[in-house]
DNA sequence: ACAACATTTTGATTTAGGTCAAAATTTAAA
DNA sequence: TTTAAATTTTGACCTAAATCAAAATGTTGT
């Protein structure tokens, strides 16, 4: 909880109400590893902020389990495409490690939004975080060797290469198990 | 300039104040097919609004241009990073084709974003668009084959592949030239 | 400590799509 | 218009990495 606040004040201020609010507004949940927090055809509800553990978002295609994007501590996650547009998801969210999650719902954002109105910069902040990371590590991405890629990733996010296990690597980097397996040795 | 506004007010209710500022603010600049916007090396101080012709970013790699994506109108870009983050840019962004563009610096916005704060809103939302589509887009993107890369930006993006040359929209995909053009066949 | 399962490695083979080179077409400019 | 420049197409060849298959580790629960 209180690593929730203070990855908030990280962004922004908070007034002693709008705290008070968010703290008790927020759902916390300590989950094993494996657990599933969306499937693909539900729309994502809420906005999670990770204290412990990892979280995977992926989605099946052709049969084939592909990772999306692997979570450390400290960040926050959602299907954005089904948490903003409100519409069905096309893909898993599960933790891979055993882990504690912060979270609250889109309603409650939105309620929060227009009660303390400062917190829209808290959540253009973000986004802008996240765009600016998401922007950097796909450029030019398709023109890399499988080698590059694995070291970009290495590079920009030790803790995904440290702590995620290969085949889940592997399907975010978008190249086979075997090519990175012979890549690490 | 009243397009800007217009895009604008499909996202917030604007006063009467803020928007006289903003009209006052902006630059508008009507520029010709393949006029440089930003170089490599330089950061990015503008967040423009395409009101005619299209823009594409793009950047060097091994000596070729690879493009990162194209900007058709009624949209807003910027490098991302490089705005956000305020470091050099590693791209470039041109006109391809005669364009008219509307923009603010960024000292601007964060003045406009301190004394109408009802702008925060604003600058949350097209950036939630923004991410819903990447997002949307790039999951499972490796995985398809040339071809599908190709159906897959048709479908999301017509625009582009309509009024985009061949060169840049193999280069967006990850695909060779050759290879887009026996697709297209 | 063992069984059952999950993950990683290694080897052999195949292939989609890249590269190189040159011709054909389109666009622009003088 | 005619020429020059840019863009797209076509052809022949090649390579990085995928696929298939099986062995070798590692991990987990009982």
């Amino acid at each position: 909880m209180y690593d929730f606040l203070t990855y908030i004040k990280q962004y922004i201020s908070l007034s002693e109400v709008a705290e008070r609010e968010i703290k008790k507004s927020v759902f916390i949940e300590e989950l094993p590893k494996g657990h599933v927090l969306l499937r693909e055809g539900k729309t994502c509800e809420r906005l999670y902020f990770i204290a412990k553990g990892t979280v995977r978002t992926y989605h099946y295609q052709d049969g084939k389990d592909i990772t999306y994007w692997i979570y450390p501590e400290n960040t926050v996650l959602t299907s954005w495409h089904s948490y903003i547009l409100r519409k069905p998801a096309s893909e898993y969210i599960e933790t891979t490690e055993d882990a504690v999650l912060i979270s609250l719902s889109y309603n409650q954002w939105q309620e929060l939004y227009l009660k303390y109105p400062k917190l829209e910069r808290f959540g253009r902040l973000i986004l802008e975080e996240q765009m600016a990371l998401l922007d950097d590590f796909f450029k030019g991405y398709y023109f890399l060797s499988a080698k590059e890629k694995y070291e970009l990733l290495t590079t920009a996010f030790p803790t995904i290469t440290q702590r995620a296990n290969l085949g889940h690597i592997a399907s975010m980097l978008g190249i086979s198990q075997e090519t990175l397996s012979r890549i690490r040795k």
